[in-house]
DNA sequence: CGCAGATGTTAGTCATCATTAACGTTACCG
DNA sequence: CGGTAACGTTAATGATGACTAACATCTGCG
């Protein structure tokens, strides 16, 4: 038992370690809370024991902010983009719905995690994220104003966070409906809760 | 420094203490999750210091389990006693509307806490904690059912479910609206949510 | 070959934390 | 008055956990 040690090939898969370690960390904090989570048990999760995280990431918050951060860019970025193809507002909405709901369908932990744990992120990176957040949901709004004009912004602000916590919904009704037909209610109901935003 | 206690007068105020003590705990572990709160952090929010919870409960879990037990508790028992009160279907809806929205806005952490900590229940209480929910589901489950007949089950519940995230956005949306036109554009997102599920 | 770098391993170290022990104080009750 | 119950206090105690140190291993490159 001394001195046996089982380094893994790692040839090829550059950086697919830190892809790894932040996937089975985005389940772990998801499901037990970021100080719910030890280091070991992330190791654990991806076959390696404890403190060989530090090859990979500076600390544990270290790899919460980069998992959020990456949530907030990707969120963020697709969502500006399918923004600018979109030929009218009503497109741009649709187009938006489906980022989210794509996402949060097919990564409900990064989504969990995400509006949880901003918390515990350390000063520098939280501010990124905090403004990566709030550039996604001014996407929303200036959309919403568009389409919906003549409501004041508050009440499009409040309902865009409300439909995120629509949409997000997804990881508690884990498994009640198939993914399509899934996707396909939720854009039919934030669709519908967003047209009713007047009054 | 030394033998020099202030024990307070607690003449009255017969359990006050353990209600103020859950009071600060549901704040605390709403801003920093359950892990992220010592006992003595408890204490401090109360004005005692660290280990005098202990005269009042067993153990941080146990305060944990009363505090969601509580809530599971009254908002199945005011859902299933506004619904037997109401006429119809349709003002059935409406009480558990009223019901999760009010509680939603004046119990913001509670709100909170509720979704995200059963995880840490030890089990006997976790068991009679989801049982309730389970029944606060069906509940609404069963007056969807009424209200928009020959819909699959499996679709109301993930749209309650979907429900539930909107109406329990309100802590992401503080402060965005005064509480009177936050809980009429909820009333009104989550009725046109629910109404848009047939397909 | 032989060294460099990337990646692991195990064994500390030092904090933090839940929980318990041992000990006051106050208010009420006989 | 005397005792008991309720409620607080400050010191252990024992785990757990993040992070560091010291030490292999493997791969590829000169």
């Amino acid at each position: 038992m001394r001195g046996v040690t089982t380094a893994q090939p790692s040839t090829r898969n550059r950086g697919s370690r830190r892809a790894e370690i932040l996937d089975a960390a985005a389940e772990l904090f998801a499901a037990r809370g970021f100080h719910g989570v030890s280091i070991e048990d992330i190791g654990g999760a991806v076959g390696t024991s404890g403190p060989a995280l530090y090859r990979h990431f500076s600390g544990k918050e270290a790899l919460l902010a980069e998992m959020l951060l990456d949530v907030s860019e990707r969120l963020h970025a697709s969502g500006a983009r399918r923004v600018t193809e979109a030929a009218d507002a009503e497109q741009a909405l649709d187009a938006l719905l489906g980022c989210q709901i794509e996402f949060a369908l097919s990564h409900p932990a990064l989504i969990t995690v995400h509006d949880r744990e901003l918390g515990n992120v350390p000063e520098p990176a939280r501010r990124r994220i905090r403004r990566l957040q709030r550039l996604y949901v001014e996407e929303w709004v200036t959309v919403l104003s568009e389409l919906y004009p003549g409501r004041p912004q508050a009440g499009l602000r409040a309902a865009t966070h409300a439909v995120f916590g629509l949409l997000n919904s997804t990881p508690h009704s884990a498994g009640e409906l198939p993914p399509a037909a899934m996707a396909e209610l939720l854009r039919g109901m934030a669709r519908a809760a967003l047209a009713a935003t007047q009054g």
